[in-house]
RNA sequence: GGGCUAGUAGCUCAGUCGGUUAGAGCGCACGCUUGAUAAGCGUGAGGUCGGAAGUUCAAGUCUUCCCUGGCCCA
């Protein structure tokens, strides 16, 4: 005689290994190792040869710093999408990359210098180059594994850089291509000058300070008056940089404000006025301006709009010391009237909007001011003034042209102003804007700016706003400023005339650069004798060799050349680019120029853009506010997991916000899904494949189930195929939620637990856990790579050729879809929803405890609901001992829910007792050794399944 | 200041052509369960739809202005 067994112990619990708590952080580095000693990636792509391609061509990120944020849900959001084209049959290749050359390498390098007490200028170049190359290096090897960590797929064993050999030639071919074209030019252009560094600076290289700056008033006297009474009239203009009075090429005024002619009646003591004189400035500033210059009476005899001023002519108020150009009347809308005179100075070799204002209007930009801070040679008066000394001070030339100025009777007011001026970052000395020369491509050559914007029609752009964007970016920009006065990039590589300062337009030139520059890197340009390149043919005395380097944004603007087009395994034009909203003016913007200047094609076919991460106020992240949030931290936090959910739950075409409250609600998401998994594992654990029931077989819920299968296969895959990751990740939620956990699970618990092993319902409840564990694994695994491969290998075995990230989103039979059946389904659900709603009264009553203890009764008169119901158990649907359904009228106070009237509930306790087995209330059986009551079906269970008798 | 863009429950999001009482999930509260147990099931509370004005029989939805954010410029 055996002993009798706990019933407890004849019990089929879910059993699993699958914890239930994840330990992320722990388990995440294994899986990476176990991927990496697999080979995983290279499984991967060995198993799509031959698929049709899916190419998101990576938008490198800048080898300088650790990851932030951003950069983490730009990678995450590339990988799951890359992940779900690779399982609908796809072939996605990644090939991860990196931008290397520019400015804030360079800066950390000189730092270094300045830290050692060095100058940067001290340094053979290419040492200084090979300094930033390094330090390149280092920070891609440091986000390299900074990405992987996040489980971002992609061949990083072979990333590319914008600093190979092979990039940096294939970028001097592309200029070589535009210079061949015939879209290259050289000339003036103002920008940022350090007079102390003998530098040009960028934007981010200059910071504002307050100083105290002359403000004068000047006369230009009329010449050529586009209406009669402006004759003899002088236009007033004011200036805070007198130096730059010399440079003047026009005024500019705005369209739509009102300008007055006002003739002078009356002066104060001392001003520079003149009683009868008439002059001309906007009608917002005439009170301000006229009192500020002593003026104390006056007549306005004109008024008009500043649209009537064109046409006018004015002399330069120096036109007897040699500044005899005409000065035109210019329109222009970024002219104000707080301010001066509502006429502005132009000078187009000093100021951004006064090159913009003269370029359109076809006036050249002369060359002024020299490096130094002294005058060009060709500026009448100035040899020997300097706008500002070698120590940074300003220097003569403000007091010269003051001077001048009143000789010439054109001055008529000067104070002084206490404004921001712009410094240089570093030496804090003021800067000026100073015309140099710099290389261009034309926008209008060979209509580029009409077939990049034909091309940006024919592209898909998600969201659609972005078409528009890109679109205005391109219609309103100026031509290309490729070259940059820096160390670091590549050279715009090409050689200019002496004589005629025309670019050397020679194939077998540029091929010989390029060959050099594959062999040796962009350095041999700047330490080989120009011989080298420009061979036999050429005498280098005639030629000027160019050592500017190009703009990065050229670097990563043509890596759809040396990345998509050079490689074997990718393909241009890319199927996509995805990057942050920010690069419409970046990435999208000097691709497309480029590939349509060079490819006459856009070089993607599609654009997807996401928003900015911004903390949990929705404000942007910042060092000195304190509310960044890093990857690093939440790796460690909570596992990268966490961070990829994160970014499968947002809309990311909108911005995004990160804080804790919002990850722990990611975090008990991701319970949610992971117990999903864990109990389909405990239950497979009784599962064995040579007794499964095949689908056609399975009982009503398991086609409910499968149906649902059928339907989330289809919407799943819609919304990959829309970028909808959110949606997509919703909807799997909801099945783990709502169908499985608080539906399939909950009714099936029974089966599972207590029916015999060979029951055909419960073998077909465990033949439905494989399904659905095969099912729900490859479904999440492009979101939660780890956990699913943890699942997977648990489940199937941990071989090094198994993996989950091996197989493809499953195929769903057809005939799994039924919607009759659902809708029968969705009829007993509703039943079911009044049962409970009338079981959880009875509840709040006292009156029950458990719902297997009721016998709910079932009021319907609406046949065709009832006979739905036939094929259906309604115990095991509403989990009570017993349900039954009357047609009978309902008792006026049986259960009714305002939704479902037709149906009403009456609760009755179910007859028999409490099985110590099922624990549900039914007539008991007898016959076996146990002190408790068990049921029929419990008593045959032991018999067969455990040899109780 | 300009271009683009957003604001619906504590959180993440639905909300069709303007049309009944604005929905879902999570979280929270309460109850059940103690055989998925640091889990599971159920019920409930939560909203002046950023604000104001307008169009309309009717506005979360359309118009204008404003407020608060974000990206890119100036």
């Amino acid at each position: 005689m055996t002993e009798l067994p706990e019933l407890k112990d004849t019990v089929c619990l879910p059993q699993t290994d699958f914890t239930m708590r994840a330990s992320l952080p722990e388990l995440e580095p294994k899986m990476l190792t176990r991927w990496s000693e697999m080979q995983l990636w290279q499984k991967i792509r060995a198993q799509s040869v031959g698929r049709e391609k899916f190419i998101l061509h990576d938008g490198p990120p800048y080898a300088n710093g650790h990851l932030h944020i951003g950069h983490a849900l730009n990678k995450i959001l590339k990988d799951i999408i890359n992940r779900n084209f690779q399982k609908m049959g796809l072939d996605a290749n990644y090939v991860p990359g990196w931008d290397c050359h520019g400015l804030p390498i360079e800066w950390k390098i000189e730092e270094q210098y300045r830290a050692k007490n060095q100058n940067k200028d001290d340094v053979p170049i290419n040492e200084f180059r090979g300094e930033c190359r390094r330090f390149a290096a280092h920070w891609m090897g440091v986000q390299s594994e900074e990405f992987r960590r996040l489980g971002v797929f992609g061949d990083w064993e072979n990333p590319y850089s914008t600093m190979t050999f092979a990039a940096e030639a294939t970028i001097v071919r592309e200029i070589g291509q535009f210079l061949m074209d015939g879209y290259l030019s050289r000339r003036e252009r103002p920008v940022m000058w350090s007079v102390v560094e003998r530098t040009a600076l960028a934007d981010a290289e200059v910071e504002y300070a307050e100083i105290k700056s002359p403000s004068i008033t000047v006369r230009f006297p009329i010449t050529q008056a586009s209406l009669p009474e402006l004759d003899g009239a002088s236009v007033l203009i004011w200036t805070t940089t007198p130096w730059t009075i010399p440079c003047n090429r026009a005024i500019t005024v705005h369209a739509e404000f009102d300008y007055q002619l006002v003739q002078i009646t009356a002066v104060a003591e001392k001003s520079l006025a003149r009683i009868d004189e008439k002059v001309l400035l906007a009608k917002d500033c005439t009170a301000r301006v006229l009192e500020d210059i002593g003026v104390t009476e006056y007549t306005v005899l004109h008024t008009c709009q500043g649209s009537a001023l064109t046409g006018t002519i004015a002399a330069h108020p120096l036109h007897g010391l040699g500044f005899d150009h005409e000065v035109p009347i210019l329109l222009g809308d970024y002219v104000t009237s707080d301010q001066g005179t509502g006429c502005v100075h132009t000078a187009p070799g000093h100021g951004v909007e006064d090159y913009a204002t003269c370029q359109k209007n076809g006036i050249e930009t002369p060359m002024t001011v020299m490096a130094d801070g002294g005058y060009h040679d060709s500026v009448p008066m100035m040899h020997g003034h300097y706008v500002l000394t070698e120590e940074g001070a300003f220097g003569s030339a403000n007091g010269h042209v003051i001077k001048m100025l009143l000789q010439e009777n054109q001055l008529i007011g000067k104070g002084s102003v206490r404004h921001s001026y712009p410094h240089s970052w570093r030496s804090k000395k003021p800067v000026i804007y100073r015309a140099t020369p710099q290389w261009f491509i034309s926008m209008e050559h060979d209509n580029l700016r009409a077939r990049v914007l034909a091309e940006i029609a024919k592209t898909r752009f998600m969201p659609e706003a972005g078409q528009n964007r890109l679109h205005s970016l391109i219609a309103t920009r100026p031509d290309w400023c490729i070259s940059r006065q820096r160390a670091w990039g590549v050279p715009i590589a090409i050689f200019v005339d002496n004589r005629t300062g025309a670019p050397l337009q020679d194939p077998e030139v540029m091929e010989r650069i390029a060959t050099a520059f594959e062999a040796e890197g962009a350095d041999c340009w700047f330490d080989s004798p120009p011989e080298r390149f420009l061979g036999g043919d050429y005498n280098p005395k005639d030629y000027e060799q160019i050592f500017d380097v190009v703009d990065v944004w050229f670097d990563s603007g043509s890596s759809h050349s040396f990345v998509l087009e050079a490689r074997e395994d990718l393909q241009s034009p890319a199927t996509l680019y995805l990057e942050g909203s920010d690069q419409h003016r970046g990435f999208f913007h000097s691709s497309i120029l480029h590939s349509t200047g060079t490819r006459g094609r856009a070089p993607y076919q599609g654009v997807l853009t996401h928003g900015f991460t911004l903390d949990a106020k929705g404000q942007k992240m910042s060092k000195s506010v304190g509310n960044v949030i890093s990857p690093a931290e939440i790796n460690e936090e909570y596992g990268a997991e966490i961070l990829r959910l994160w970014v499968a739950t947002l809309d990311y075409s909108h911005d995004m916000r990160i804080g804790k409250e919002i990850l722990k609600g990611v975090v008990d998401m991701y319970r949610r899904m992971r117990n999903t998994l864990r109990w389909l594992m405990g239950n497979l654990h009784y599962h064995n494949p040579e007794r499964q029931v095949l689908p056609e077989n399975m009982p009503e819920l398991e086609c409910l189930i499968l149906h649902r299968l059928y339907e989330i296969d289809q919407q799943i895959r819609e919304c990959q195929s829309n970028f909808d990751i959110q949606q997509a990740t919703r909807i799997l939620f909801q099945f783990c939620n709502y169908d499985l956990s608080a539906l399939y699970f909950d009714l099936r618990k029974d089966t599972l637990y207590c029916d015999a092993k060979d029951d055909h319902k419960r073998l077909a409840a465990l033949s439905m856990s494989a399904i659905l564990f095969d099912a729900l694994t490859v479904w999440l695994s492009p979101i939660l790579t780890f956990t699913t491969e943890e699942a997977w290998i648990m489940q199937t075995g941990d071989s090094l050729d198994n993996s989950i990230h091996l197989r493809d989103y499953p195929t769903v039979p057809e005939d799994w879809y039924q919607p009759e059946l659902a809708a029968r389904w969705e009829a007993a659900l509703e039943v079911r929803k009044v049962v409970l709603g009338a079981l959880e009264l009875e509840r709040k009553a006292g009156r029950i405890k458990s719902a297997l203890e009721t016998h709910p009764v079932v009021y319907i008169q609406d046949t065709e609901i009832s006979e739905n119901l036939a094929s259906i158990d309604l115990a095991e649907l509403c989990i009570t001992a017993e349900c039954t359904i009357s047609v009978e009228p309902a008792p006026d106070d049986a259960f009714r829910l305002q939704d479902s009237a037709s149906i009403a509930v009456v609760v009755h306790p179910a007859q028999g007792e409490k099985c110590a087995r099922c624990w549900k209330v039914t007539e008991p059986a007898s016959g076996l050794p146990y002190q408790e009551a068990l049921c029929a079906r419990c008593v045959g269970v032991l018999q067969r399944d455990f040899h109780v008798a």
